[in-house]
DNA sequence: AAGTGGTCTAGACCACTTT
DNA sequence: AAGTGGTCTAGACCACTTG
């Protein structure tokens, strides 16, 4: 997962007509006293970064896969599994677009591709290069949904309610109907290795899907909207904590009063509509979200 | 903020060639028992969508700034003035080229970077259109640091320690630095409205920057590494809950065994190179952390 | 069948960085 | 001065959606 800051693309220096000049760009400011969970590889000095034109790399032009996506894995396959080292130059665009036969634009959509999700760092005048910690690929793939989801979890739902209801204020709120409108109510705990992990409270609008409780007991709920021709399109969340109620210590199996990690979200669709809105209890002893944040200067 | 969370161009039919497939694409699972925090627009109906076609638009090519970010912001402009209301069709691409006397490429490119903040919504045969809630504004300004120095919120910084000491494992490793290396070590908290409202501990690589205790009063840690030429890059995060301890709860205010939203960050520059690693506690009754979720399909 | 976005080409000029 | 990425053009063909 990536978590793009903010968005200015290069600007020559006179006039400022916009406000993302440097200074503006911020990323969020934080800190405790625990550990982080892995070491990076090792501190990178300052040495001149090799060069790679020996790479192998093909496209099939047969194939109905784009050729600059195309080129775009075979580049983040050199460089997770170390062909690429990290520091080394790629080449310049028109070089590599020779060798490969295709355009430059072509050759500049894979290689953008790779700078939004942070493996590569373009400098004008220098050069493109590989990110030199390689940590991207681990926190790509943990999201809170993989979390539960995740090989060896292990992840069951128990359903807990499943029935229309009017919704609460706050939800129709969110969901953009009118107070009281009757909506889907889902409550579910999420358990891994049989073990309680969350409790998740779910409203959707009645009009767009009415879950079936086995249906919900055997999959997660957005693969369920999906599998029900529902196009997901975005999500706006907070996170925040709180100490657990006595119902919920109980359901969640913690100590009273013990410290939870809270989520609310609003889903939507392709065309903008409010499809879920979710609030959401985690145990905290047991769960954190991860996620990577990218600077675009 | 915009939070991406995979990336799969259009991919034809036949043969799946990798991954990201329909169904691999996730959003998190989540929910729990409070309200939102505000309604968006009405909610939207299937209506056949309005065209724009009078929309006023020109770009100067004298200007700089680049002619794609000129459109952009005069669209995202439009967005948010409602000139382009919801739901509205954007009329094609190669119109809207010709009527600004632009070349398709550079208006894909502008449309395509509202498309990665979330407001269009592009649809193979159908059109682009604007996203029906737009939600997005407030959201996008939403960052913890944002939070923090947010105008009204009267933020200051009271540090604790200022010192240069041996790097415990944890942040050595995630610094990539050797065992018990000498790092700063900053200890902050960061007030708002003279109220405690976050306990700051954070380690930076001394070869990099030893910040000075009234730089560290006067503004925040990344505004201060930038303004020492330090290019920020991407940034690793995991966010958590835990009760406080008797020390934390007396440091910021809050009643025994309160629950903390806890935050733990490692910052890398253009580089790849480890500048910085945060382990923060804040005030959960005061404190949440926003952002968005864009899934692209 | 018509209209849309998705992909691709083969050039071009400019701004920035380094030597 | 040389090399790099940043921007831009004027076309082209294809795949998908809708009527």
């Amino acid at each position: 997962m990536i978590l793009t800051c903010r968005y200015a693309p290069y600007v020559p220096q006179r006039e400022p007509p916009h406000a993302p000049g440097p200074g503006s760009d911020h990323v969020p400011d934080n800190g405790s006293v625990t550990g982080p969970k892995q070491a990076p590889g090792p501190r990178a000095d300052d040495r001149p970064p090799p060069r790679h034109r020996d790479l192998r790399l093909a496209v099939d032009r047969a194939s109905p896969v784009p050729l600059y996506f195309q080129l775009a894995r075979q580049l983040e396959a050199a460089i997770e599994s170390g062909t690429l080292a990290p520091g080394s130059l790629l080449g310049n665009e028109i070089e590599l677009a020779a060798r490969l036969g295709l355009s430059r634009p072509t050759v500049r959509q894979a290689i953008q591709s790779l700078v939004d999700k942070g493996l590569l760092v373009r400098r004008r005048g220098v050069g493109t290069q590989v990110v030199h910690s390689h940590v991207a690929r681990p926190l790509e793939l943990s999201s809170l949904y993989d979390d539960l989801l995740a090989a060896g979890q292990h992840p069951s739902t128990r359903v807990l309610q499943n029935a229309r209801g009017p919704a609460p204020a706050a939800v129709a709120a969110a969901l953009g109907l009118p107070e009281s409108c009757q909506v889907a109510v889902v409550h579910r705990l999420r358990l891994t290795h049989g073990e309680p992990m969350a409790y998740l409270c779910n409203y959707l609008p009645c009009d767009l899907l009415e879950p079936a409780t086995p249906e919900l007991e055997a999959t997660g709920l957005y693969a369920l909207m999906r599998h029900h021709g529902i196009t997901l399109h975005s999500a706006e969340q907070t996170v925040g904590a709180r100490a657990a109620t006595a119902e919920e210590s109980r359901l969640l199996a913690e100590p009273a009063g013990a410290a939870l990690l809270t989520m609310q979200r609003t889903t939507y669709d392709d065309r903008g509509r409010a499809i879920e809105f979710g609030s959401h209890l985690y145990r905290a002893s047991r769960y954190t979200f991860e996620f990577r944040l990218l600077v675009r200067a």
